[in-house]
DNA sequence: TGTACATCAGTGAACGCGCGTTCACTGATGTAC
DNA sequence: TGTACATCAGTGAACGCGCGTTCACTGATGTAC
């Protein structure tokens, strides 16, 4: 790696850290560069301003998150054939995967973002925009593809299940930080993941002692 | 209402929205001085610091959340007497008056806070925490007392469930910003509601052609 | 292999502005006797 | 009713610090001939 991408990475790194504590208003350039031992005028030669910064978080989360979203589902599709049983142990080993995370989670600069889009020029909103709506279409292409093997047991539009997912996510961030419970988004996954169950699966579940229903 | 009063209400206004629309830490004393029509000094005659600006941010939020939510259970209370009733009911009322709301919805400065509090000291940090523990637990309530009429279909622990609406309500917020679709919020409730429905509610639901279960 | 030049990855000093906070003061209203 | 005093709701000026940004410069590495 060229020397100079290293010292970008650290910048980045220590942003996120702080962004996502402090909000990105609050984050001041003299901390960045006191952490990452460089003077400010190298962190102007990493990125022309502020905005610049930001767009640089978000473009390494996408492709951080694209990473992580395609390894569960990935691995899901390998030890299962079946579109339902793909989403549910799918969701099961992403919110794993954030409990192992070090401080409970990697947080969500896109959330944090989102709250101080009067900051940002154009750019950034945009940033934050497709970078949600990336994460909507990549659940809502996975649930088209259940509904068609298992109706759906309530007449939902598939839109807002795959926000519905997004939104616990993100409002799992939320309540993880505002309760200082870090197990909620795990927790919260999890929900989703009973959700679909609840939508799609046939009953009986696996809960003896139900009466089954034709589906 | 004492002159005063008013001033420092229309300070908390002024601020509510500039916080939403760009985090506390990128909200100067000068911008809500400059639109409030009072002088610095004046500000600080109300709020001893930046500090207690959040403070009064969340105790009226508090407030607020308070009378809407007992105004919207209220009524559904009114309309039904079965607690499962009642819980959907309200959560479509809820709903209802969010689209209502002139900007979309009014925001939460709560989540909006959480995502800064490296910047606080502990008591905006202990607010922040007790206004999300408070609507848990009135979700939770209630939630205890559909679980005792209607067994829920899935081994669930209702923590969690209240969580979830609330992580509902909180994302709903995150994405409607962030996607720019301010629906997304009302359209989340009802997803909890569909949320509920699924989990309490024996079939048969309303749709034809379904084979009843026994509960 | 040596030299010339270009690019990379920064340094160091200075800029002006806006920030949160303090302090001494004040005019209007309310209260006690 | 008049006077004295207290509280309310601010004003106006000044403070020093830290912020984002710019600019001229530099030593190390890479490339062409």
């Amino acid at each position: 790696m060229r020397k100079g991408t290293a010292t970008r990475q650290r910048i980045l790194d220590i942003a996120e850290t702080a962004v996502l504590a402090k909000g990105f208003g609050a984050t001041s350039i003299d901390e960045l560069i006191c952490e990452a031992g460089i003077t400010k005028s190298g962190f102007f030669y990493h990125f022309k301003d502020k905005n610049d910064l930001a767009l640089g978080l978000l473009e390494r989360h996408e492709q951080q998150s694209e990473i992580l979203l395609s390894g569960v589902f990935g691995r899901a599709r390998e030890l299962s054939d079946d579109p339902l049983q793909v989403f549910l142990l799918g969701l099961t080993l992403l919110a794993e995967r954030l409990t192992e995370m070090p401080a409970g989670h990697p947080g969500c600069i896109v959330a944090s973002l989102s709250y101080q889009d009067r900051l940002f020029d154009r750019n950034v909103r945009a940033a934050v925009n497709s970078n949600m709506a990336g994460w909507s279409s990549h659940f809502r292409a996975m649930l088209g593809e259940i509904a068609q093997a298992y109706p759906p047991r309530l007449p939902v539009n598939l839109d807002h299940v795959a926000r519905m997912v997004c939104c616990l996510i993100d409002g799992g961030i939320v309540m993880s930080k505002g309760l200082g419970m870090p197990d909620v988004l795990p927790e919260q996954l999890l929900m989703a993941r009973n959700h679909i169950r609840l939508l799609f699966q046939p009953w009986p579940t696996r809960r003896p002692g139900q009466r089954p229903v034709a589906e």
